[in-house]
DNA sequence: CGGCTTGTTGCGCACATGTCCAACACCCGA
DNA sequence: TCGGGTGTTGGACATGTGCGCAACAAGCCG
């Protein structure tokens, strides 16, 4: 019996599909048949509303990490201060069990170089995130709280820092611990931002 | 004709050609028959030297990473000194030109949860970069010119902060100019030491 | 109710993939 | 000079790949 869809909520629920499979295989080990049949349909679809895998994989890697950075940005609304905020932002970024979104930013970055539309959307996305915290460093100086002469070279260090070490605990997993990470990235934060020791917990 | 080759010598000729082919196509769009014919050899035989694709894989980056790592104690052990032996491993760790290494980096961490042997390799790989900085950092500390309580984690954090850094110049290119990263993590690595700003120049 | 748009199927095409293996060619030691 | 050991071949095998397309069916509109 044939299911028929409305265009959006059929092609929403390919890219739920795409990354249901990607969260088991890795971005690069998707494929159009994994996808077909984990929505219970056939391969032909998943060609009628995208134009090639490559854009499939980059809407599913759009959602996964867009919606990261959604809740991010809820979790950092409902601070009260610069320094509250911030304080989500770090608390949001290594949820645990959230680990295989990391790992599809392991995937994206590596596949940038040969899939365009990844390439575009992690550039994009990365983008964003490094705007979320720098807009926060700069309402922080702004009301006094920070001392940060650089927010947008502030927010590349701390995103890069963070990224740099989350990658040792996503595919190495045991070199470094989690807590132990999390340490580290508060107190650069405070330094960078001019807080004291302690600030960010 | 035949060319027949001592054990030792055809693995490395594997290993060699698989690195050819990993540069040009990434390290998971490597494959057995395009290491063959890189070689002009059939496909059986790298399969007669190696147990699967994986270990193949693994061989080509411990080669790659490995060279670059020899390279860098080199250049350091040409200083005279700890602080000049951290010059010269920034100097080193972002040769123009030697993209496509980092590129490996993102693709090992990437493969890293999927392919054992490669995870193997990247994760010991990346100690022993943490170590080589590990041990100059204590040196300087010894001698008195580093001031860092905790030498292990200020590498892991130096080294992070690179990783993730780079990871921006080689997945996404255009937002962060080279130039801006190596002061970056100069400035950082003063700070993390108690050297003057400038020290590392 | 009939027609038409369009979502959906299921399979075919042309390749590519890792792995394995029987046969072959080369070199060394006897 | 003649085995035997082994490096090497070339293709078989089963499976997987993205993509395209004719046919079918569902639902909307007149």
């Amino acid at each position: 019996m044939i299911v028929r869809m409305a265009p959006e909520e059929r092609r929403d629920a390919i890219v739920a599909a795409a990354l249901v499979i990607a969260r088991r295989k890795g971005l690069g080990g998707t494929t159009v048949r994994d996808v077909a049949s984990e929505m219970g349909t056939s391969s032909g679809l998943i060609h009628h509303y995208f134009d090639s895998m490559d854009d499939v994989l980059a809407a599913a890697f759009d959602r996964a990490a867009s919606n990261d950075l959604a809740r991010t940005m809820e979790a950092m609304s409902a601070g009260a201060d610069p320094v509250e905020k911030l304080v989500a932002f770090f608390d949001n970024y290594s949820v645990p069990g959230s680990d295989w979104t990391f790992q599809l930013w392991l995937d994206a970055w590596a596949e940038a170089s040969r899939r365009s539309a990844v390439r575009a959307t992690s550039e994009r996305l990365n983008i964003e995130w490094q705007q979320l915290l720098a807009e926060n460093l700069k309402e922080g100086v702004a009301v006094g709280v920070f001392d940060c002469p650089d927010p947008d070279g502030t927010a590349w260090r701390i995103i890069s820092l963070l990224d740099g070490l989350s990658l040792q605990v996503v595919a190495h997993e045991a070199t470094l611990a989690r807590e132990t990470i999390s340490f580290w990235i508060r107190s650069y934060a405070e330094s960078e931002t001019g807080l004291a020791p302690g600030s960010l917990r």
